[in-house]
DNA sequence: ACATCTACCTGGAGGC
DNA sequence: TGCCTCCAGGTAGATG
């Protein structure tokens, strides 16, 4: 599943065939995403250059001098970009076709992801108002991350994974960060001193730093790519790996639920 | 203000 | 082979 990693991956993939670019048309095959797409979108952008990409959170923005196309990949979605016609399957739901002949085409078969556009400033946008801090920027800082944990009572994963906290954190890499820091993932959030903060904050930058250059060599290719080749797996150190040996110490990987996600953890390694 | 729950969706896995 | 059930999860919005 597409998480911040992934997205980034993405943005620089698309980057090169979309900017600069003029839209020649859009095609909606299917509306039907989180949202509806907006119907007025191929009147839009037809003509229109686009002057920019840029990812927020999981979101990936391109720019137009007179709005934001925003799009979100929920679950499932994929881009690529196509450089001949070619068929769409029955979860191509969205084609941006330019005026080079090029076609960058969203693939989303759970269709959580999203498609929109805002005209404005994106800070302005009622889902980007209320967004917290981008993970691998400074704006991140320990003393952020120790002042908003304080009397909060909510587990440490579900809080980093509370995009009001600090964006795009996904349970994939909430679960490998907090191994990394060695801290449980049912410890309440405000019980972590602050050195235990700092070291948090350095594992989630660490996780999805090394994730992005992985998938920047595992994923190099946009162009024609058959849409199954899906994310990059990683070697993970506790996520999807219930009752498998603890890479660390040996002992099983414990799985648990908190709040309908599952939480993977090491008894001994994590407190 | 905070914590928890619900809804959206479909492919894939496992059981029978 | 086919049918059924369960699970995965991002995140806004509702509810307690």
């Amino acid at each position: 599943m597409p998480e911040l990693p992934e997205v980034e991956t993405t943005l620089r993939g698309l980057e090169p065939h979309l900017d600069g670019q003029v839209v020649a048309d859009v095609i909606i095959r299917n509306a039907k995403l989180r949202w509806p797409i907006p119907d007025m979108l191929p009147a839009l952008l037809q003509g229109q250059t686009i002057r920019n990409l840029q990812r927020r959170a999981k979101y990936l923005l391109i720019a137009f001098d007179h709005g934001i196309l925003i799009l979100h990949l929920g679950m499932s979605g994929s881009l690529r970009i196509l450089t001949s016609p070619t068929i769409a399957d029955k979860h191509e739901h969205f084609d941006l076709q330019l005026a080079n002949g090029k076609v960058m085409r969203l693939r989303d078969p759970r269709r959580f992801g999203a498609v929109l556009w805002h005209s404005g400033e994106i800070k302005s946008h009622t889902l980007f108002a209320k967004l917290g801090p981008e993970p691998l920027l400074d704006e991140f800082t320990t003393e952020y991350l120790y002042k908003a944990t304080r009397k909060r009572r909510i587990p440490i994963k579900q809080f980093i994974m509370d995009s009001h906290v600090v964006v795009g954190v996904g349970n994939i890499y909430a679960n490998e960060a907090l191994f990394r820091s060695g801290i449980k993932p049912q410890l309440a959030a405000g019980k972590l001193s602050r050195a235990r903060c700092d070291n948090l904050l350095n594992e989630i930058r660490a996780t999805l730093h090394e994730a992005i250059l992985q998938g920047g060599s595992s994923l190099r290719d946009y162009v024609d790519s058959d849409g199954k080749q899906g994310y990059f797996q990683q070697h993970y150190w506790v996520y999807a790996r219930a009752n498998e040996a603890c890479k660390r110490c040996g002992n099983p990987i414990k799985q648990i639920k908190q709040s309908q996600r599952s939480s993977f953890y090491c008894s001994v390694c994590q407190h």
